[in-house]
DNA sequence: CCGCGGGCCTGAGAGC
DNA sequence: TGCTCTCAGGCCCGCG
């Protein structure tokens, strides 16, 4: 589900409640989610005061004042809510605030703050694990991952390179972490629509000369800037699953223009295709063949 | 090494 | 109402 927008409406809304906050106590209520948690998960976390809160692609990353870092993953169908309590922050009292439990609520963390963070994951695709600072270059899940696509380094010269090399779709080569980490299948959809290339493109025809209209990959990095942004700014998009900290949906799914949309008429001007459904590397495309080359 | 398909889970919605 | 089938913002793993 939650795709670069989606996670980062997320922690910006974490961070209130957790940068400069203490986690008084944390409750993990299963034994796992995608993995099983490490034994020392807990112990790891209580007590120690969060720092900072990052984001690298979709991951999220709390700074511990221990010099572990709590990496968090929302799967396909995580979400975060931070719930106000003052009864949360009574010593020795942590009852679960408005008393109702919802079903797939895994972990709570009840900060020192006075909020309660809790993580719901019905598909428990998501995953979290404490690492040490000094060791986050050699963890696996996060070795390999791509630039930014929000950052300085990608430009339409990396992004053509990247994609120099790959015997795959265009389509296939976005999805690809390692080629630019944090897209999914609605934004990299939403992109390929704005810049009018097409998803079953050899990602290796993808040319960069500046200025001219043959400027796909600039044409692309332009693209994927403002989607991105502009989904951000809306709070992500809530199909099913996601929702802003607050329970709050987000509302870039009114602002789709191809993403499940089949059958719709072409928003470009004096297009007149409509948006058709393919499947591809087993994930749905979404697309208008006449105006998308 | 690379790319692909299967599998991990639950729940919503369609069709019967 | 209920059953069966398909599909869903991701990504790890094993195979060829």
């Amino acid at each position: 589900m939650p795709e670069l927008p989606e996670v980062e409406t997320v922690r910006r809304g974490l961070q209130p409640a957790m940068e400069g906050s203490t986690i008084l106590k944390a409750e993990a209520r299963r034994k796992d989610l995608r993995f099983p948690f490490q034994k020392d998960f807990i112990a790891r976390l209580e007590g120690q005061t969060v720092t900072g809160l990052g984001r690298r692609a979709k991951y999220l990353m709390a700074d511990l004042g221990s010099g572990d870092v709590l990496l968090m993953h929302l799967g396909m169908s995580g979400s975060f809510r931070v719930l106000h309590d003052s009864a949360a922050a009574a010593p020795g009292r942590f009852h679960h605030p408005r008393g109702e439990e919802r079903a797939h609520d895994h972990v709570v963390f009840h900060m020192s703050s006075g909020a309660s963070v809790v993580f719901n994951d019905p598909r428990r695709f998501g995953y979290m694990k404490v690492i040490a600072r000094n060791a986050l270059e050699h963890e696996p899940l996060l070795k390999g991952l791509g630039p930014e696509p929000l950052g300085n380094e990608f430009d339409a010269a990396m992004l053509a390179r990247a994609c120099a090399n790959k015997k795959t779709s265009l389509k296939a080569a976005l999805l690809d972490q390692r080629v630019v980490a944090g897209l999914g299948n609605i934004y990299v959809c939403e992109a390929l629509y704005r810049s009018h290339l097409s998803p079953r493109r050899l990602a290796a025809t993808l040319s960069t000369k500046k200025g001219e209209p043959t400027d796909h990959a600039g044409r692309l990095v332009t693209s994927i800037h403002a989607v991105l942004n502009q989904a951000i700014r809306a709070g992500g998009s809530s199909i099913s699953d996601h929702r802003q900290t607050s329970g709050e949906l987000g509302y870039f799914q009114h602002a789709f223009t191809v993403y499940d949309r089949a059958g719709e008429k072409c928003q470009t001007a004096r297009c007149g295709g409509v948006v058709r459904r393919f499947v591809q590397n087993g994930r749905s495309t979404f697309w208008c063949a006449k105006c998308q080359k």
